[in-house]
DNA sequence: GCAATGACGCTCT
DNA sequence: CAGAGCGCCATTG
């Protein structure tokens, strides 16, 4: 089936390769897998993926850092949340995750310490 | 092969 | 900050 294959490959690559305890939107996750603008794409590939898989899916949202997937009332949907919560991740009672603090940058030097989440750091901390 | 749908993104209100 | 509208393209019926 298909070359797509290969694309769909890309998109798991790029989601494995999202460190514990942050998050990332499919609009980074496609750009990333070289699929720029096409992050409708992204979801369909996640959606595609099964129980079991090695594809931390959950670490992905929306630009909007809310849990998209196709109700948070699904299985799936709790277990999203469940997990991202396990990991550190505040999870609001919208589904939203703050990306500011979370969002996941394809930052391979980061020894500057930490140029990104300039603000706002700290503050409450279940 | 065409029509409808969708684990989305961005802009405006 | 939240809601609604429009655009993007692949998968499915």
């Amino acid at each position: 089936m298909s070359r797509a294959a290969t694309a769909y490959d890309r998109i798991y690559a790029v989601v494995r390769r999202v460190p514990p305890g942050k998050v990332t939107t499919y609009g980074a996750v496609a750009r990333l897998a070289g699929l720029p603008g096409r992050a409708r794409q992204v979801g369909y590939a996640l959606a595609a993926l099964r129980d079991g898989t090695s594809v931390p899916w959950h670490r992905v949202v929306n630009a909007q850092g809310k849990l998209s997937l196709v109700r948070a009332g699904s299985p799936s949907g709790i277990t999203q949340r469940l997990r991202l919560t396990r990991e550190d991740v505040r999870v609001d009672a919208g589904d939203r995750v703050s990306l500011a603090r979370y969002g996941w940058k394809l930052e391979s030097r980061s020894s500057r310490g930490d140029a990104r989440v300039p603000t706002a750091n700290r503050a409450s901390r279940a």
